[in-house]
RNA sequence: GCCCGUUUGGUGUAGAGGUUAUCAUGCAGGAUUGUCAUUCCUGCGACCCGGGUUCAAUUCCCGGAACGGGCGCCA
């Protein structure tokens, strides 16, 4: 499998190196002149010199400045420079001058530092800032999210986006290794895809259109074009006015489809998926410096570190008819062929820290287009479908199934869940042409970051989410 | 959609029927400093909106708005 690529930042019009490079190269580049730019992070000192801390997307590093170097005005503009404006600074690299120890103490690793012989004020910060980005003080959701271009200067949360695109980079990388083409599907949908939940409306041109919940039946039609293995990382839209900690009207949804497969086989992609995703994140050392920068927030929060604990494989699976005994035996109110609500779910968990399937789900409780085995049925001898979801926790991450591609067994899935198969003619459609047996889930990019990250709300994982109440920014 | 709660400087908070409204952070000015989350001094800055009760409401009551938590449903 690839590694993720070690990234190569090229000098641009604005600067020659960056912040990180002045850090990581520092040693070779003491006594030559560079210019760097970046976010004014803090300054301090009024007097005759002033030490200026500069951060740009790679790290930070000191500017030192003297009037004798820079002289008198601009030393004064830099002194004056208001937290968080940018600038570019020229000078000449050193090394910093190491920091007093107590006796005992081991000293740090060198740093260097760039002696300003010239800056320029490139976008002044207002001031006050609406959340400071190096403050300690908590800052309320609401007011981070109405600040996001601020509240994402902030290092952990920086990092938790930095994080979000590494589990993205490692989830695709597994995929097209086990031979998965990543395609795209409309989000502009005719018809309703699955029925069941509310879509947004919107007018395409003169004929009514919906942006899609999932890319479910599009997907299927793919195997039936011989695309064999699929996946998507996209967009899905939710017109369900819940408020949760979990939920968002816009999300994305990772998504595969799987051509010759069954439930069970593609609970074996998903799974070492998830596994190839925290493996990689464990041993990767910018993933690592991300986490440490998260853990170093959380500390000042009086939170737990977080911990990056590769799940073994394969993933526990308790089926659905198990899975309701072990609620009852724990004391919750259920019965067979209700759904598992939160609070039985806490019960399940009990004893499974990392995910798990519950697969064998009853029919009735699944969406037309899920498969089943005649003759499968549960303890009460109802008819059990190929449906399938993980959970970590309490939380749904992924629901999935072998799909039903039995033309015939379709349409009276549809007409039973009071469904018109003509309203799904572009799908049913592709059932009549020969068809193969496949399978698939749909996985939530957002709660998969809330466990690795230990976000607490799914709106810290996503840049501009989208709420009941939020539209904007 | 249902239930519960919250709303105090830019930010995060404490608090009480009558206070100079607490603390931290921030901001402004000053002193100190090749600093390492500097330190110290001085100053600035707030009770969500409407109505009611009361001699007096930011505090109690009602309504609204905004936000937060729980549930349903889902990924």
């Amino acid at each position: 499998m690839p590694r993720s690529m070690t990234s190569t930042w090229h000098p641009t019009a604005y600067r020659t190196h960056t912040l990180g490079q002045i850090q990581s190269e520092g040693a070779g580049l003491v006594g030559q002149e560079v210019t760097v730019a970046g976010f004014l992070h803090a300054s301090r000192g009024k007097g005759a010199m002033c030490f200026a801390d500069l951060r740009d997307g790679t790290g930070m590093t000191q500017v030192f400045a003297k009037a004798d170097l820079l002289g008198e005005d601009a030393l004064s503009t830099l002194q004056s420079l208001t937290r968080e404006s940018t600038l570019q600074v020229t000078g000449t690299v050193a090394q910093k001058r190491p920091p007093k120890v107590a006796d005992g103490e081991t000293p740090p690793p060198p740093a260097y530092e760039v002696l300003a012989s010239s800056i320029t004020v490139v976008a002044e910060a207002q001031a006050p800032l609406p959340l400071g980005v190096t403050d300690t003080v908590g800052v309320g959701l609401d007011t981070r999210l109405d600040n996001r271009f601020l509240d994402l200067r902030r290092a952990h949360v920086n990092a938790m986006f930095r994080l979000r695109g590494k589990v993205l980079e490692f989830g695709r990388a597994h995929l097209i290794g086990e031979g998965f083409v990543e395609t795209h599907t409309p989000k502009i949908v005719a018809t309703a895809t699955e029925g069941g939940t509310d879509l947004f409306p919107m007018t395409y041109f003169e004929t009514p259109a919906f942006l899609n919940q999932s890319p479910q039946l599009f997907k299927q039609l793919c195997m039936s074009g011989g695309l064999e293995r699929v996946f998507e990382i996209g967009p899905a839209f939710r017109a369900e006015k819940h408020d949760t900690y979990r939920h968002l009207n816009e999300f994305i949804s990772f998504d595969i489809e799987c051509s010759w497969a069954t439930d069970d086989d593609v609970m074996g992609v998903l799974e070492r998926m998830i596994h190839h995703i925290w493996s990689s994140i464990a041993s990767d050392p910018t993933c690592q410096a991300h986490v440490a920068t998260i853990n170093a927030w959380r500390a000042t929060q009086d939170e737990d570190p977080i911990e990056v604990i590769v799940p073994e494989l394969p993933f526990p699976r308790v089926e659905y008819d198990d899975a309701i005994r072990i609620i009852k035996e724990r004391g919750g109110t259920i019965e067979w062929g209700n759904d598992i609500d939160a609070e039985n779910s806490d019960l399940l968990a009990q004893g499974l820290p990392q995910f798990y399937f519950i697969p064998r789900w009853p029919m009735d409780l699944k969406p037309f287009y899920i498969h089943h085995v005649d003759g499968e049925e549960g303890s009460t001898g109802r008819q059990l479908s190929r449906g399938f979801d993980l959970n970590f926790g309490r939380d749904e991450m992924t629901s999935g199934g072998q799909r039903e591609h039995r033309i015939e067994v379709l349409c009276d899935n549809l007409r039973n869940m009071d469904l018109d198969p003509e309203a799904f003619e572009f799908y049913v459609a592709g059932f009549r042409h020969g068809v193969p047996p496949h399978a698939g889930w749909g996985l939530g990019v957002e709660r998969i970051l809330m466990v690795l990250t230990g976000a607490k709300n799914v709106r810290e994982t996503v840049l501009f989410p989208r709420d009941r109440r939020r539209v904007c920014p």
